[in-house]
DNA sequence: GTAGGGTGGTTACCTTGGGAAACCAGATAG
DNA sequence: CTATCTGGTTTCCCAAGGTAACCACCCTAC
């Protein structure tokens, strides 16, 4: 195990902060973390289209962030909530949303000066 | 400006977190915030392609997280360094490091459970 | 009846983006 | 005159992602 090296292609935590760092993963858990979402409600909130999001929420599931239930109801409903370890990591994630909302003016800024030089 | 609403497609706030939400984008930040680093050290570290690496360290530039110096020895010598605002977004991206760090093992066991259920 | 609608998906199909490798300019070393 | 080192750009290919259609399920409306 390669671990504690980040930048070696082949440590296990190398391959965690691939999964994460990824716009609809984080997108996604954040959403979880305020709680319970159906599959449609993911789907209206977010934007995704069906097969990624079916595809994120399973490896958000193989990974431990979320869980599935289903429920017999008419139409069957499926609701997915967040783990504890995703709680956790959403948490932190909850960090970067916040950076993105606090920095957003100093980024169109820096934007608009480097098109400006070009 | 429909800031405040991460979950709105045109939400400026929602475009930087695509932006940042980027597995090179995170490595590259990390790194970075150790200490300026050249194009070809950069690519050997994280084992990016060229073009992608060029691509998104252009990127960083463009959104003030990086700024870019030629210094015009021989062969001539391109150094990136992060930025003020670069570091800040370091510093949150560094929880994200360290959070796969500790719960490498966590995931790790929730893959192999929902395998073996599979 | 059967046509429609709302579930949660899956399956084509196409377009985009990333990876591998070649190429390039500029200058020096051999 | 070729080789090499730098930081790129270009070319090609394949794997992601998006669009849209379809499916099964069961209910309601006609």
């Amino acid at each position: 195990m390669d671990c504690g090296d980040l930048f070696n292609p082949d440590c296990p935590t190398r391959l965690v902060l691939d999964r994460i760092a990824d716009k609809w993963t984080v997108m996604l858990l954040v959403l979880l973390s305020q709680g319970p979402m159906r599959f449609s409600a993911l789907k209206r909130a977010t934007g995704i289209s069906q097969k990624v999001l079916a595809q994120t929420l399973r490896r958000l599931e193989r990974d431990g962030f979320a869980s599935r239930a289903v429920f017999a109801t008419v139409p069957v409903t499926v609701e997915y909530s967040i783990t504890p370890l995703g709680a956790d990591l959403a948490e932190t994630l909850e960090g970067l949303r916040l950076w993105s909302e606090r920095h957003i003016g100093a980024v169109l800024a820096a934007q608009r000066d480097y098109d400006a030089a070009a």
